[in-house]
RNA sequence: GGCGACAUAGCCAAGUGGUAAGGCCGAGGUCUGCAAAACCUUUAUCCCCAGUUCGAUUCUGGGUGUCGCCUCCA
């Protein structure tokens, strides 16, 4: 049984999804005018592990992800440098993918953009209007009107009376009431602008996502993620555009998902801070796969803290598990017939199934590594004993092998090995090499032995020997 | 000012009304020509005070501290 915490009621509740076998899923993405930080990124290796993890379990699983791709910040950009808005979307929408392929995050079945649904964000705002829940002004803004719709303020736990208390923001004097919010924003010079009821404009940051996860999810759908600086005002406003759109108060997305921040030195990372990390330079120090075990160590929803050496620390942690995934593959090739596996795939077992326990308590990625982790070690204990002498049990190895390769798959580990040379010519040449360093400590010549041992390591190659033999890896 | 979250070993981090997963570091060991790497073993009584309870780290109240949202923000 599957519990997730859903912000809207503050509580665990168990998942029921709207149609059986499948899951729906709009999580909020980015607007590009920079290159993703890893702060944006941890939504995104979040609801992939939850991707996997529904996909693994046999669910058919829809995910939706936008690009606010007309935005002030897109715009300031663009005049900044002096090109079109849409050259600054396209770059960091394509810097975005390159960002997220390193991090394996698998693509969005679908990446909807703002400026190829207009005509439905125009269709949705019109008929608010009708409805009487938004209205225009003179000028060509549309606005929302917060206090026709009553539960305002449900998801973020806030009532308008206290926010009015606490606005510490100058009110736009020609709003109804201070917290209404835009629909539409009418043109100024030179932005981006489409037609509509209103005269020339763009849309508000808040009524895309209603539109697009009504056009492409249908009004109700199962989950609906993003970091929790979006709860207020962002998802909010979404309720209450798509809700009061529909008439259904009980509608829209049913569960809410919140990522914690990734901070800096206890503070939230932020473009506006400048106090971020971008996924891009990170990468140019860690492998992807350590940034995103970095990520999975901590639940989804609790604050993380970003260093060089936590990260560090995640790589060694990583690399235990790599270990263990070698060694696996290592004994996966032999053959043996014996029962000396069988306790081991019974701890196996049981160990996936504390693993998927983990993860369908509120995707408790943290939990899950700490079983993945634990079969680790069952396996290098069996790997040890097999390599000693004891007779290989084949089949007995392979169920343990399995389940070791399911958690990697969940959570996505171990699927880029481009820093393995598997290349058939240099396993030939590390071979030879190796050889020859054997040759040379059969007859003690260590100077030898330790000029080889050593250039492999400045090239980045590891040498290990060991009572069975000599193995290599890449650092 | 309004609203909310969190506080667990040297560090990071799960978790439970009945004396605390995992990782890093450290220590011990195995292996080794030395070394590296690797592997194994091992390290806490859960911010303070009061209450509920047979029993609380886990529930309630108060306090202290940290962080976040209320403005663009994943």
């Amino acid at each position: 049984m599957l519990k997730v915490y859903n912000t809207l009621t503050r509580q665990k509740e168990e998942f029921q999804p709207l149609e059986p076998g499948k899951v729906s899923i709009y999580c909020c993405g980015v607007t590009p005018y920079n290159d993703p930080h890893i702060g944006n990124a941890r939504p995104f290796v979040t609801w992939d592990v939850i991707r996997r993890y529904f996909a693994q379990k046999g669910w058919q699983v829809r995910y939706i992800q936008n690009f606010t791709d007309v935005d002030d910040k897109i715009i300031l950009a663009a005049v900044t440098e002096g090109v079109q808005w849409s050259e600054i979307a396209t770059r960091y929408i394509k810097s975005y993918h390159e960002s997220m392929n390193a991090l394996n995050v698998r693509p969005a079945d679908l990446y909807p953009r703002v400026s190829e649904n207009i005509p439905d964000i125009i269709a949705m705002i019109d008929r608010l209007v009708q409805k009487g829940y938004a209205y225009a002004l003179d000028s060509g803004d549309v606005y929302y009107r917060v206090e026709k719709f009553a539960d305002y303020g449900k998801l973020s736990g806030r009532n308008l009376e206290d926010m009015q208390a606490g606005a510490r923001v100058e009110v736009d004097s020609r709003k109804e009431h201070p917290m209404d919010f835009a629909l539409w924003k009418a043109a100024k010079p030179g932005e981006p602008a489409w037609d509509s009821p209103w005269g020339k404009g763009r849309p508000g940051w808040h009524i895309e996502c209603s539109a697009m996860s009504l056009k492409y999810l249908g009004e109700k759908f199962d989950f609906h993620g993003g970091g929790s600086d979006l709860i207020f005002p962002h998802h909010e406003n979404e309720i209450a555009q798509s809700e009061a759109y529909t008439g259904d108060e009980h509608g829209f997305a049913h569960y809410w998902l919140h990522n914690g921040f990734i901070t800096v030195r206890e503070e939230k990372m932020s473009k506006s801070k400048h106090n971020f990390f971008t996924v891009k330079d990170i990468l140019k120090e860690y492998p992807g796969e350590v940034v995103r075990f970095f990520i999975l160590q901590t639940h989804y929803r609790s604050p993380l803290d970003f260093s060089d050496e936590r990260l560090q620390e995640a790589q060694t942690s990583l690399n235990r598990l790599k270990n263990s995934w070698e060694y696996m593959e290592e004994l996966s090739a032999k053959t043996g017939e014996s029962d000396t596996a069988a306790e081991l795939a019974n701890k196996a077992a049981q160990l996936l199934a504390d693993f998927y326990e983990a993860l369908e308590d509120d995707f408790n990625t943290a939990l899950a590594v700490s079983e993945m982790f634990a079969l680790s070690k069952e396996i290098n204990i069996y790997y040890q004993e097999v390599t000693q002498g004891t007779a290989f049990d084949a089949t007995g190895f392979k169920k343990a092998a399995e389940a070791y390769r399911e958690m990697a798959a969940v959570l996505g580990l171990f699927e880029q090995d481009s820093r393995k040379a598997d290349d058939a010519l240099i396993g030939k040449l590390m071979e030879l090499i190796i050889a020859i360093r054997q040759e040379a400590r059969g007859a003690k010549n260590w100077a030898v032995a330790d000029k080889i041992r050593d250039g492999l390591k400045e090239a980045g190659i590891i040498l290990e020997d060991t009572k069975t033999g000599v193995r290599w890896k890449q650092a």
